[in-house]
DNA sequence: CATAAAATGGCATGATATCCCATGAAAGCC
DNA sequence: GGCTTTCATGGGATATCATGCCATTTTATG
């Protein structure tokens, strides 16, 4: 399983590329294709979500980690892989960025490419610097929530 | 699992490389990569955390077991995986320490390694010497009542 | 069918990280 | 107590990566 970390800022060139992290290439590069899937993100209006070709065929599968079975979440899942961009490196490790999730983003000139563990999210640099300070905001004040999941996983560790 | 013992204090060179101390190492190599995971430490302001890359793995398992597109996942995504650097060893077991990991633990020259099971800390080292001098009063307070709760028992038990 | 525009692949470049070897100090060993 | 090994540290050579530029192919367009 792909572990993304860290934060990119790349450069937009004229025609829409930008180099994938080299440390995210590894991870994207299968037998079954060798570059990104991405969408817009659902969960944050700003953002493109991004992962690798397996993850988006567990969705597929609807044997992802949220609930299969779920009506509700079989539209989303569905809506996603409508949604969803085949994005091939090329030999630079380059992808082309569509038009329409630049606009979603309101990229221009960077792209942030910021690693969520299995998956990771391209931003606009500013709009990601904004969502940052909002989502420590919420995570300080939901502290609680987070030692549990630390005690959950150092539990599981031992 | 990991046992990081002890402190070390470390010289940061032009370059920004520092020598994980030896007895390190061994519980930071693995097949899947040497090296360290840092990231600011979301508990200790000026501290950086430092980890396996299979407890980071953990980690962004237990992240991944909420809905990837809820506030929950976000937040503890961007605080923790988002922040996270994957320092692969040199051929001498060094690392680079980044220019924002250095920025937010105020490092210059020296680098300070405190052990603490199964993850180890990164400080300034004045700055870890405060930190210790206020933990050991903390601990005290803690031995304190930790002996007239004993005194407590044992009275009852009389 | 011809021409412009756009997509794609390949190559060049500068910055940065990585590799490799050298040195000296400390620790362990015989 | 002298010898050997390990380790922290330094510097220069090399490789990788992001990115710009150009060539070639492909797709629109008149």
């Amino acid at each position: 399983m792909a572990l993304f970390l860290s934060r990119f800022d790349n450069k937009v060139d004229r025609k829409g590329r930008v180099s994938v992290p080299a440390s995210f290439r590894a991870d994207l590069t299968s037998d079954a294709f060798a570059g990104v899937v991405a969408f817009p993100s659902p969960g944050n209006g700003g953002a493109i979500d991004g992962c690798d070709i397996d993850r988006m065929k567990q969705l597929s599968d609807g044997i992802d980690s949220f609930n299969p079975f779920s009506n509700e979440y079989g539209d989303l899942a569905t809506a996603i892989l409508t949604k969803s961009h085949r994005l091939p490196f090329d030999g630079e490790g380059r992808i082309i960025l569509p038009q329409q999730l630049l606009a979603h983003a309101g990229i221009t000139s960077m792209a942030t490419f910021a690693g969520r563990g299995a998956t990771f999210q391209i931003w606009a640099p500013e709009a990601y610097e904004a969502y940052e300070a909002e989502a420590t905001e919420r995570a300080k004040a939901q502290a609680d929530k987070f030692e549990l999941q630390r005690r959950d996983q150092m539990g599981a560790g031992e």
